[in-house]
DNA sequence: ACTCTTTCCTGTGAGC
DNA sequence: TGCTCACAGGAAAGAG
């Protein structure tokens, strides 16, 4: 389940793959993961095209092509971006290969086919919103203590629902919000307008902390999240609370709890948050 | 305007 | 052993 930590070390490695390599050729899967532009002009326009630099913006990765436009990867559940020999088989749901001027080829595979591939400017992506608005960048500077309570204090909605809502904070998603919400001692289930100052600021330096750690490690690979060499992050080892409902709180060692809070399965200490 | 629920998808594993 | 079925969840659409 790739979020901003596993999409964050999937665009570093992308980065050194493909910065100055120029696209030869291109081969198209299943037509609904390339949401924008159709199939046609995808492979009229992507072919002979060089990336010159690969960024991300919360949860998307965006690879800057010369010509101005933008090749966008969200890797949904089950997206991987893969870069390899071209000998190398396939996986069964492969649904973009593009080889590069170095011999090496680009895939992108999607068994849920959740994920997305984009390509266009950035203005005609945002405009036809097939790339949505998104908040603040958690790891950057504009992530202050203020910045948190303008989305926490506007909404009557529970924390797990505010931060999984991608137009607040962006990057966050069902794994690092509980880990976040653990670390700062606050209740998924609580709601936004009931929470202290104190727990707000506790979310404000608990997100960083979690997506940081994460990020050394290289991501969490609970289910199927491969890095761009295929190879596991080790997060996943390293989690309190995701996964673990049930189980002692490797804090204080009571029985970590479970429930469906926002359509996702939440876990959470009983003592340790409130 | 805001919040909550449902839908999209397929692989996996529990249970019979 | 082989089958059914619930479950996983990011984001968007639909309902309230």
């Amino acid at each position: 389940m790739p979020e901003l930590p596993e999409v964050e070390t999937v665009a570093r490695d992308l980065r050194a793959a493909l910065v100055g390599r120029q696209v030869m050729a291109v081969q198209l899967g299943h037509p609904k993961v390339l949401r924008f532009p159709v199939p046609d002009v995808f492979r009229a326009v992507f072919p002979g095209q060089h990336v010159d630099a690969v960024t991300r913006r919360g949860k998307f990765i965006l690879c800057e092509l010369r010509s101005g436009e933008d090749l966008v990867f969200h890797l949904g559940m089950t997206g991987h971006l893969r870069v390899c020999d071209p000998d190398v088989p396939a996986p069964k749901h492969t649904h973009l290969r593009a080889t590069l001027d170095d011999g090496r080829e680009l895939r992108y595979d999607d068994a849920r086919r959740f994920g997305r591939i984009l390509l266009g400017p950035r203005a005609v992506l945002e405009d036809s919103r097939v790339l949505p608005v998104l908040g603040v960048e958690p790891l950057s500077d504009e992530f202050t203590a203020t910045r948190l309570d303008a989305v926490l204090r506007s909404t009557t909605r529970t924390v797990k629902a505010a931060l999984l809502d991608q137009r607040g904070v962006a990057g966050l998603g069902n794994i690092y919000i509980d880990e976040a919400c653990h670390l700062a001692g606050v209740r998924p289930q609580h709601r936004c307008h009931t929470l202290t100052r104190v727990q707000r600021a506790a979310l404000h330096d608990a997100i960083p902390a979690v997506l940081l750690s994460a990020i050394r490690n290289r991501g969490s690979s609970i289910d199927d999240y491969r890095d761009l060499w295929n190879a596991k992050g080790t997060n996943q080892e390293r989690l309190q609370v995701y996964g673990r409902g049930g189980r002692p709180c490797l804090r204080c060692g009571a029985i970590l709890r479970h429930a469906t809070v926002a359509g996702r399965t939440t876990v959470w200490c009983p003592t340790c948050q409130k």
